[in-house]
DNA sequence: GAAGCACTAGAGCGATCGCTCAAGTCGCGC
DNA sequence: GCGCGACTTGAGCGATCGCTCTAGTGCTTC
């Protein structure tokens, strides 16, 4: 058998999670979706459906931040993948009956008053992400202030169209958020041209 | 007494909500907070938790929507009032303890996927705020098609912008993507202005 | 083959879930 | 003052919540 009953529980979790959030989501859910033993779970997170929740959300973040490399690691055209990682967003969005958008953004608020764990987890994730578009802009000639800058408000778009596109069941507000996106990638790097040109 | 207890009771659900969303709210919890006796509930709301729950999505919608006209209004400067606006967005957050962002958010992520009537309630609170957005720059000369480009944006950015500063409680996220917000309208308004004189 | 450990297995705990229901109080129209 | 509908009140329903606990299985190591 390839995956581990600790792999299983996770993906379950994450499955859940992204389709009902933390709270609508049951231990024993879990575990029958995992086809896992009640107590085994209890074992491999002793610290119970919290301990497995922040598991969860780290795990998510990793699966969605390799996908973020996918789309602007192995390109010089920032514009173009930001406009591709969207559109692909909103393929899958209309694609899964609009369940599939981000992993850990309806646990995220419903955490962020009430588990400091779990908060710090989603807190943690969305950091990485920024991190690694920071990284991406940077290696474009921005400075790390423009960088952080891009990077916050292509979260901040992405996160919201996820939101417009669930709860109305209109994927084509993801792309109207993706063009927006992109047009903020060109100017961006516009204006570190036309900075770098005032210099000389 | 001035409340009502109809009144009372999705005041005490709207705060609740915000807090710690749909699923983690109890009735019990409710009626509680509402100081209303628990057989009431039941009779302004014969459809119980999901029939409370959607009058409290509209009513809170329909409050954050008055918050919106305050800011957009009596202005001929949007750049302004967009700016103004994620400012004072990132002033409550910060001074709340990073409760008091968007009022119903985490219940439209939450039931989404898992109750059409709430989704419903959610997708149209959602759609009042972009009309409303829509009309004020239809005023300042923007064709309907870019005045809704412009109005998701500026929902996806202030959405995004929430959902990061409650994670990582760090206003100044919000703050970031009010100066995006606040570019494409600029950026908007001039391109309104260049395709008037291109027409001449 | 015995001992030790990681993991499986699920019955069942007390607490809480959303909700029902019968009984009651209250004010208003007649 | 009587009747009636609006609203209050809280006990308690069955179901489910997260979790604990004991027992058992199977692999590894001497």
């Amino acid at each position: 058998m390839a995956t581990t009953t600790k792999d299983r529980l996770i993906e379950a979790t994450a499955e859940l999670f992204r389709h009902q959030g933390y709270s609508a989501t049951g231990v024993k859910e879990i575990v029958d979706a995992a086809r896992a033993p009640f107590g085994s779970m209890y074992h491999f997170f002793p610290g119970g459906k919290e301990e497995l929740g922040a598991a969860t959300i780290r795990w998510s973040g990793a699966m969605y931040g390799e996908l973020i490399e996918i789309f602007y690691a192995d390109t010089s055209d920032p514009v173009a993948a930001t406009r591709q990682f969207f559109e692909a967003a909103a393929d899958t969005v209309r694609d899964t009956d609009y369940t599939d958008a981000c992993p850990i953004a309806t646990v995220a608020l419903e955490v962020a008053s009430t588990s400091d764990p779990l908060r710090r987890a989603t807190a943690d994730v969305f950091e990485s992400w920024l991190v690694q578009l920071d990284a991406h802009f940077a290696r474009n000639g921005l400075t790390k202030t423009q960088a952080r800058s891009l990077s916050v408000s292509l979260f901040c778009l992405l996160e919201g169209a996820f939101l417009l596109a669930r709860a109305t069941r209109e994927h084509r507000h993801i792309r109207a958020a993706g063009r927006t996106a992109a047009a903020a990638v060109r100017d961006a790097l516009e204006h570190r041209a036309s900075t770098v040109a005032r210099r000389r």
